[in-house]
DNA sequence: CGTGGGATTTACT
DNA sequence: GTAAATCCCACGA
């Protein structure tokens, strides 16, 4: 449940730094997302860092395209793609502008909103599974390309308020309780191989029963199969 | 429990 | 043409 005191909207602020900072930073808060059907609240638990140009994982390694223009726009707004044919993941912009950096939401724990989530995630066994996963988290949540780009800093912080209102907006993200640095881990990236594989800009709560299963880059193509086999 | 293949579009070579 | 920041189901142990 969501108590009085992780109510505080993060600032703009909070995500206008490094997005390696960010990103462990992110892990125990609360992402809300509003739709016409209702309110759902996630704890993140997983995410991974993307440096921008720099980062040869990147979208954004090759420069501006139209699919990845909202990372090269201000922080803390929404970055959305759309991936092998069906899914979709949600990002959120760091760094000042220009930079093109974000972080992968990658799971949580869903903990307000339950029923709704499901309803978007009917065949996930347990609530644990609801978000397990970019993509998962992305359909548990309904987000999809209409919220590239959206703000998600839509609320002003007010420490004095002891429960400040949610975000007004589609996507927002409150303060929640950071794990201790004890309790968050990293590793490589899922997925990502090639020049990118070597950063371990994944970062997880450890012990987290919603933190998905770590996976190395798995090329597929018959090519790459054939020259495995002999 | 683990492994393997299919789904299905977009971006880039 | 082919790989992609993935997921799900079938099948075997």
């Amino acid at each position: 449940m969501i108590s009085g005191r992780d109510r505080t909207a993060l600032p703009r602020t909070f995500f206008d730094r490094p997005v390696l900072d960010v990103a462990p930073d992110l892990l125990g808060r609360i992402l809300v997302r509003t739709t016409p059907r209702g309110r759902m609240a996630l704890r993140l638990t997983e995410v991974e860092a993307y440096d921008g140009e720099r980062d040869p994982g990147s979208h954004a390694y090759r420069g501006r395209t139209a699919r990845n223009a909202a990372m090269f726009g201000p922080p803390g707004h929404a970055y959305v793609y759309f991936t092998y044919g069906m899914w979709h993941c949600l990002n959120l912009v760091c760094g000042p502008e220009g930079k093109a950096s974000g972080v992968l939401l990658r799971a949580g724990e869903v903990v307000s909103g339950v029923d709704l989530a499901r309803s978007h995630r009917p065949n996930a066994r347990r609530d644990a599974e609801l978000a397990k996963g970019p993509a998962r988290l992305a359909t548990a949540l309904d987000v999809d390309r209409a919220l590239n780009g959206v703000d998600v800093c839509l609320v002003e912080t007010d420490a004095e308020l002891p429960a400040a209102p949610e975000p007004d907006g589609e996507l927002g993200v409150l303060t929640g309780r950071p794990p201790g640095r004890g309790r968050v881990r990293s590793g490589p990236r899922t997925g990502v191989g090639g020049e990118g594989a070597p950063y371990p800009w994944r970062f997880w709560i450890e012990d987290d029963p919603t933190v998905s299963p770590y996976r190395a880059h798995q090329p597929r193509s018959r090519a790459r199969l054939r020259t495995e086999a002999t």
